[in-house]
DNA sequence: CATGAATGAGTTTTCATTCAT
DNA sequence: GATGAATGAAAACTCATTCAT
């Protein structure tokens, strides 16, 4: 994720950012409170990043762009559609207990209203690469032939609510649990 | 809702808060924000909540009640689990629609750092009476003999995020859609 | 020049501003500063005027009417040209003689970058009203047929250097030299 | 103007400055913005002036010494006063045509609390030896008997107010207006 | 009871100055 | 010498809370 030509300050600051944001929000962070987690002074963040929002922003389309090439990096888009949702599910699973603090954050900042426009488009071409696994799916009967923002967001939304419930402790998301969830949630979208 | 020894500023205040939370979030809204949208005087809102946590507070227990009601009132937990699910899916439907902003709300400010003890607790007991559902369903050997936790979070968020969604205007919900999302849901938990 | 219906807390911002910034200019002139001059808090003074730009417009646009009122309220306009003149330069003398820091004020802020089209609008209606008299005195052939506007700034500015160097304690403008100076300056415009 | 011993970083930052400080005012220009307009890193400005008030000093003193030069290098002291006054206020105006930007820089500094004793004392011993013309004039009979000091700044005052407005676009300052407002400063100060 | 003007601590942001390279 | 990244104190501005009316 991280990119050799950033500085190392950068780098720190989106890292603190990230972890603030997802913990207490976009308002409930002052700028201070993330200079002081990143080791910085507090107007030095301002040398890389504009606003406050700009930096939201530059969180934000790191992650869902990591997020992205983690669950689409070589996608078996021919293997069997079991095996492909299979696949979908455990990368998603993979990602989030890799970044926890990440993948709260991309939900929490979903639809924010300080999203720029470049932020809501890399959020709606994830959304849209996504679909092409149902489509696949259904064109070989494999899958309900519902609508596939549907289908795709009630997968997404219930690993969402597994992990956030785990995350706050109230869920143990054990391995065999985590297989468990496939099960169901491919039985709620196959044919 | 209403509590009719409740004040009408009072419930202008709850009310005018929960719009304005569910749109802006906690540290989004300011209290003077919330006074005009009630059409009260600021200092009013110090009459009658000890301070911005508490307000939160007082919305949440009050919508989280108000949900509680709304699905648990009169619940057919003996009527067949298949029946039971629908009844369950079609109350929660129907309270989102009709309380769209109170719904996002609670969901919004689920686990929030400044919910106090008594909100927490609400948000526990409501949980735990969803959980009988589960418990009775597996009881007839309807449901997947998982943990109850996990297919009531695996439920509760699958309706969650095609709320959020269909708000966001990302997706319509239609009253067919709907149908067609319950029946996954139902494939997603049914043995 | 105070209203009656303006609060006394705004009357002292206005007040405090006008002096800071004749002293110190505008960027010179930090809010905090304005406030205890003021006494009052700090956040007061946004209850009274929305930006630091807002404030020295407000204070731009009182004392321009204030001075435009003294030079030209029942001004002869029908007197013999040199009694006009007269007229208009002690007038203007004892404007500044009873506003100080005011007059500075204005002469510090002319053509200043962050004064909002409303001031400048003053500024110019006041500049016009200052030609007719030159305009009156060409048609009479009292006064040298030059363009009004240049005879006006050399008067003008004029008056101003004294004002300012006597301010700064390079010059004592008694009765006695501003009468002096009145002739000198009623011999270069004369025919 | 250039003393040729000094580097050329110094003069970019000399010459930067006056610009931007004639612009903007002193506390209204930042010291980054300065290098960068003398295409110098912010920190080589340190290396030549201890501070950004002692970078607006040594402005003030380079362009006030020029000034004086400009008009009183091989001033006729001896001539007819009437030709003195030409000379006086031709140079004054060409002065200021070929730097408008350095003569309204040294307007706008006048009696600036920032300047030092030497920038004050130099502003002094010019303004001394401008007396000298009226000293002269008065001892020939020519000028009014009245204090010099108060003639001077009429006249300066008056020359500045015409190119200050000339500048922002209010009067254009041909030649010919030029030669009229000589004219009428002329008299204004000749018996 | 109800108000809303007033406040000052806290917010985001800027900038004069320093210092490691 | 020259740089420009880094800084933190201070700027403009906001807002939760109080209290005189």
């Amino acid at each position: 994720m991280a990119r050799d030509d950033s500085p190392a300050k950068r780098e720190a600051i989106l890292k603190a950012a990230m972890e603030l944001f997802s913990e207490r929000g976009f308002h409930g962070t002052a700028i201070p409170l993330v200079a002081e987690r990143a080791e910085v002074g507090a107007g030095t963040i301002y040398r890389y990043f504009a606003s406050k929002e700009a930096l939201v922003n530059a969180v934000y389309q790191r992650w869902k762009l990591a997020l992205r090439e983690a669950i689409l990096h070589d996608f078996p888009f021919t293997a069997p559609p079991r095996e492909q949702f299979r696949t979908f599910w455990f990368r998603l699973a993979d990602f989030a207990a890799k970044n926890p603090e990440a993948f709260l954050f991309l939900e929490l900042h979903h639809h924010a209203p300080y999203l720029d426009d470049e932020s809501k488009a890399m959020s709606e071409a994830g959304r849209g690469e996504f679909y092409r696994f149902f489509e696949v799916g259904q064109a070989t009967a494999s899958l309900k032939p519902l609508p596939p923002d549907m289908l795709a967001t009630l997968i997404w939304s219930a690993f969402v609510g597994l992990f956030k419930e785990s995350r706050a402790g109230q869920l143990e998301l054990t391995p065999e649990r985590l297989a468990q969830a496939e099960t169901c949630c491919w039985e709620a979208v196959r044919l």
